[in-house]
DNA sequence: AAGTGGTCTAGACCACCAC
DNA sequence: TGGTGGTCTAGACCACTTG
């Protein structure tokens, strides 16, 4: 953090391109301009252009240039998970909140495995909420958080973001997180709570949230209505990397 | 292509990482000492364990070091889909390709639109492909190549990989791709050529592939039985980035 | 030949952590 | 205080495209 001119410039070309100042297809200034723009060098620049190719911004071409993409600018942000909440909000409607449960419990079986700790030594806060969206509940988010590292978590907390309470009160460490999804038989508390209509069955979102040091301290559990979970991925082929999958 | 000291450096490590010579929780060797020891810049090595962090190999901390991670040993190739063939055949079960269509046709009105061309300029290679695993078809791909950059393509190259011949055999630059993945009810033809059970759904996973020179020639819809369907996601807290998501 | 992005170097200073 | 990773610099050479 002491000037990050790298993520000065990947933000404001960004930004750009999201609200479309920037046209898909239009060439970015070239490296050598740029650092010169913001008086850098130029290894700098492509520190910021490289990350602005990761996230789908652009497309380094050798010998040729880097070009805006068209991609990304509709379904953002790519590059992860794109819940249906996160869509709503994105076009403009509103989602409510319903918090079903919030509070302190020894930790059970199954979640002392998930959170790989010992269900002797902890406590975990469970929160259970609802996601409605035009008036339809059609996610149910099952979050623990080991109340070592989260002593309070109260309702009103949980109603608005939890999220920003840990990082911006808490001021906790969130560093990487690992999700994985699969459809599973919707249960009996996925009926309840939920309006699933007819549908069976529910996509599952495990996310795994870790901390700088590495500790492993929030489980969620993310129950998405069929008819309304979507995702969008966005990958580069990497360098030498083998990664021959779906392409 | 000139040189690819960090190339090398990534693929070493991940390599060790990936068998598990490197255990989790392990310490790397420190930058200055892996400068020292491939004889190469610190910058240079940084790059390699960036692109090892990125594909959540280790993690790295300020002022104490970089640190391998037990996520991603498991369940590989983190940072992208991964579908149940690949799932399958990394853990020894062999999968079985029937190809059920394998020819040139004009451009389809829907497919048109998904590779945003012209449909009376140009003719596509469509395959349809039925992936069977542990004897029950459970993936079923519908693949549309641009003739114009792939003229010929057999039932051969199909039943083997199509993806091997694209690249070893034409060597089409293939750059990056988009994935958008939903839920949709199964078809009539999910139903003639898959093993659906009593599964009224499927998983559809649209693929858009992209040449390096930003040409879209490839549209793919991979459609997965239900319970066979799962794919792993690390999510980077990216340095300014907002992201809040799920986090 | 000029311009581009890809790679690499050999330094530098900083903030942070552990001792 | 010494070691760590984070950032930045001012060069360099390469392969490639374009005029």
């Amino acid at each position: 953090m002491t000037k990050n001119i790298f993520l000065q410039i990947y933000q404001e070309y960004s930004g750009r391109i999201q609200t479309g100042a920037l046209a898909p297809g239009s060439k970015m200034p070239s490296e050598n301009e740029l650092a010169r723009e913001y008086n850098t060098s130029r290894e700098t620049v492509r520190k910021a252009l490289h990350l602005l190719a990761q996230n789908g911004y652009i497309h380094k071409i050798k010998a040729k240039g880097s070009f805006v993409l068209d991609i990304g600018r509709m379904d953002f942000p790519i590059g992860g998970l794109v819940s249906f909440k996160e869509m709503s909000e994105r076009i403009g409607r509103k989602s409510q909140t319903i918090v079903h449960e919030n509070q302190l419990i020894p930790v059970p079986d199954d979640i002392a495995a998930h959170l790989e700790i010992d269900k002797d030594k902890y406590w975990v806060w469970k929160v259970i909420r609802a996601r409605e969206i035009e008036g339809e509940c059609v996610i149910l988010d099952k979050d623990y958080f080991r109340s070592d590292i989260v002593p309070v978590l109260t309702e009103d907390i949980s109603r608005e973001s939890i999220y920003e309470y840990l990082e911006g009160e808490l001021h906790l460490p969130i560093s990487y997180a690992k999700k994985v999804v699969s459809v599973e038989d919707a249960d009996e508390e996925d009926r309840r709570l939920m309006d699933l209509l007819n549908y069976t069955h529910v996509v599952v979102v495990r996310n795994y949230v870790y901390l700088e040091d590495t500790t492993l301290f929030q489980y969620t559990e993310s129950r998405h209505r069929l008819d309304k979970f979507q995702f969008v991925d966005f990958a580069r082929r990497s360098h030498g990397e083998e990664r021959k999958s779906d392409f």
